[in-house]
DNA sequence: GATTTTTAATTGCATTTTGCAAGTATTTGT
DNA sequence: ACAAATACTTGCAAAATGCAATTAAAAATC
């Protein structure tokens, strides 16, 4: 068996680099963690913030400030929910909807470039392990616990 | 084609939180970036600063200091080299040899339970993928110009 | 052989990120 | 009605980050 922690931890410090050189949107400049925000709130039916905070694995200290800055670059909108006062739902504005797909874009962009160094064969394959390893890991008790 | 973005994205996120669990040995706590250093120190041969932070994509300013934190912590070793007195070696202490070991099979026990969840034939298939995806990466034009 | 340029590494900021502890407000359970 | 749990925020204080500037040594140029 392979060394797969070393495959994995460059396979990451690599996949950051190129997560990285996407979050510069003419004149809007937002952290890798912010296109994550973004990304799992479009993704999502207006979200709460306890629940993007847990599938990013991020503190929810540090996730209210994030989504505050956010708000400040009028990327997001949080409304309390009427349901639950206690809970807000995150909304994403125009523009982070723009930024957001744009980001996407850029990211869909760059993948195709790094898949087109494989066969079509390879391409099929590595998607279909990387689902497997993906769920392999949720069902994992060593990371994932409160992620889906 | 599938949403690879997606796919990596969680992946690194679930990667990293396992990766997480890792860093604190008997005592000694150190950070995710931390671990890393002492992998790849451990790895390569007396590899200089610069070496490193290249391949961690690590800014040499910050790597300078997480060096400064990990000789501190007496894990690390700087020695000035005598070809060029520019260039400093760096080692593993004692200490840190047995941190990094500690570290590593920490991670492959916990890297077994995740695949645990796959058939041989999956678990093979992973792996190799996993391969692949890296030199596809490294051939990137997108990141990795300085990594290998 | 002297001088310029490049390279390896460090330090000084100033900013950003992080996370624990403690707090408020609301809801749920008893 | 009251206790416990939940969603979220704020106050620190520590850690991480990165640009600009510096030092020291090596390599390149004249």
């Amino acid at each position: 068996m392979e060394n797969i922690r070393e495959l994995l931890q460059t396979t990451m410090i690599r996949f950051g680099l190129v997560d990285k050189n996407c979050c510069s949107i003419n004149g809007i400049d937002i952290s890798l963690v912010q296109s994550h925000i973004l990304y799992e709130i479009d993704k999502r039916h207006h979200p709460s913030m306890q629940e993007i905070a847990d599938v990013l694995a991020i503190d929810i200290t540090t996730f209210s400030r994030q989504i505050q800055s956010l708000i400040k670059k009028e990327l997001v909108e949080k409304r309390q929910s009427i349901q639950d006062k206690r809970v807000y739902e995150l909304h994403l504005t125009t523009i982070g909807k723009v930024v957001a797909t744009s980001i996407n874009t850029q990211m869909n962009e760059y993948m195709k470039e790094v898949f087109s160094h494989m066969s079509e064969e390879e391409k099929e394959t590595v998607i279909r392990s990387l689902s497997i390893l993906n769920d392999s890991m949720a069902k994992s008790t060593m990371c994932c616990n409160p992620i889906r």
